[in-house]
DNA sequence: CGCACTCTGTGACTTAGTCACATACTTGCC
DNA sequence: GGCAAGTATGTGACTAAGTCACAGAGTGCG
């Protein structure tokens, strides 16, 4: 049970969706939720996992992913503040197991309900309906983007738009080894440490081992057309 | 509006939430829908489409996939009878455009439902809610097992599954092109081309133009393991 | 038959992924 | 400081996959 009314609030600030419910509603929600602290890189879901609760996430971050045969990863999607991970509820929604793994990177808080309870709200509060339909059709929509870019796009142009997404205007540097992009992008880190070798040479960015800063942010969003 | 009693025999045997809802959504059910009907290979959804009704199929299949730059496509899955174009159904849900093209494949015989009725039904009433979380649910898992599929498993091998899956037990033709097949998989048809060739020169399939045929299923199933 | 159209085959080349190692850079510990 | 263990990156050789530009074959039809 939630009663502290802070954290009432940063919650509510973060889920739309209880702004427009009533308050029976709203009452019952913090009275049957808790919430939990999560340090970095811990597992949250194994693949075939039946999921017993759903987790919103308040703050922090957490990466859904698939893990092939040869050990490779491929990234489906993030789940940040204000969302939640919503293949759980879809597992709970449609009773199957978990197809993926979920693990955290940012420490996560997280509001954890028991999947009773996101059924019976499914049936009686349109809100809440409202907040897990559009959270699992924004996910089929991601997931439908990875396909598209695994199947058709060449991994230097994603490999292109990944660098120019994370590295903020002007931020220039950031913190990552050639491995989590890899596993981001679903290739392998060979591919990843060639392609920026590649663009090094040409003088479009420079690395050290664990970073890599921007040089020249145009020309390298040139590759993306070329 | 659908009044003919055999119509509704079928259709409530094909979608059991029917089965469980009570008389008065019924009846609104059948009043407020259509019947339509479509011929092969006609054009369902365009991508960026935004989607004003949804279909349930009643007999028939579409084919939904998307199109890379290259024009190369790939199948996101399959839409049989009982079942709905839950893209559809999340693009009425979450009021986005849909991200894809669909088709139909074995002409459709199907039930239309304007994106107003489905969303106050699923405010209303709980099977017909179930059974839309259930759809959109299961096509999450489909699309991320094609995702799995393309990012991680080798073509050859994807191409065994599909003729396998394909080619009924002892059934051991099959009408098909190879660039259908190239679609369905997310490759290019010279590659189909040359791994059915292979399996040819080594004896477990012949082909002629437009048809496979199976002739030895244990030694091709034995690829998946090799 | 001859023409248009669709389907399949092929070589040469580029891009991507795998495997086996060789070098680094970092951290902590003696 | 120096060394060891762990992590990160570099590289060559090879296989798999995708692209491009054609060449043929099969089919339907006037």
């Amino acid at each position: 049970m939630i009663s502290d009314p802070s954290i009432i609030d940063q919650i509510t600030a973060r889920f739309r969706f209880l702004q427009g419910a009533d308050a029976d509603f709203i009452r019952h929600f913090f009275n049957s939720s808790t919430i939990t602290h999560l340090a970095s890189d811990q597992p949250i879901c194994q693949q075939g996992m039946h999921c017993s609760h759903l987790a919103l996430v308040i703050e922090g971050t957490a990466r859904v992913y698939k893990i092939g045969e040869n050990g490779r990863e491929i990234t489906l999607y993030r789940i940040g503040p204000g969302e939640s991970c919503i293949l759980t509820a879809s597992c709970i929604m449609s009773r199957k197991p978990f197809p993926a793994f979920a693990i955290s990177e940012e420490p996560i808080k997280a509001l954890i309900l028991s999947s009773a309870d996101v059924v019976r709200w499914s049936n009686q509060e349109a809100t809440w309906r409202d907040y897990l339909f559009q959270l699992i059709s924004d996910r089929l929509g991601d997931v439908i983007s990875v396909v598209e870019e695994v199947a058709f796009r060449r991994v230097d142009r994603r490999l292109v738009s990944y660098l120019l997404q994370h590295i903020e205007n002007n931020g220039m540097h950031m913190q990552v080894t050639h491995q989590s992009i890899a596993s981001d992008l679903g290739t392998s880190r060979e591919v990843v440490s060639r392609i920026l070798k590649d663009f090094e040479q040409q003088g479009m960015i420079s690395t050290s081992r664990g970073t890599i800063t921007l040089e020249d942010r145009h020309r390298l969003s040139e590759k993306l057309t070329e």
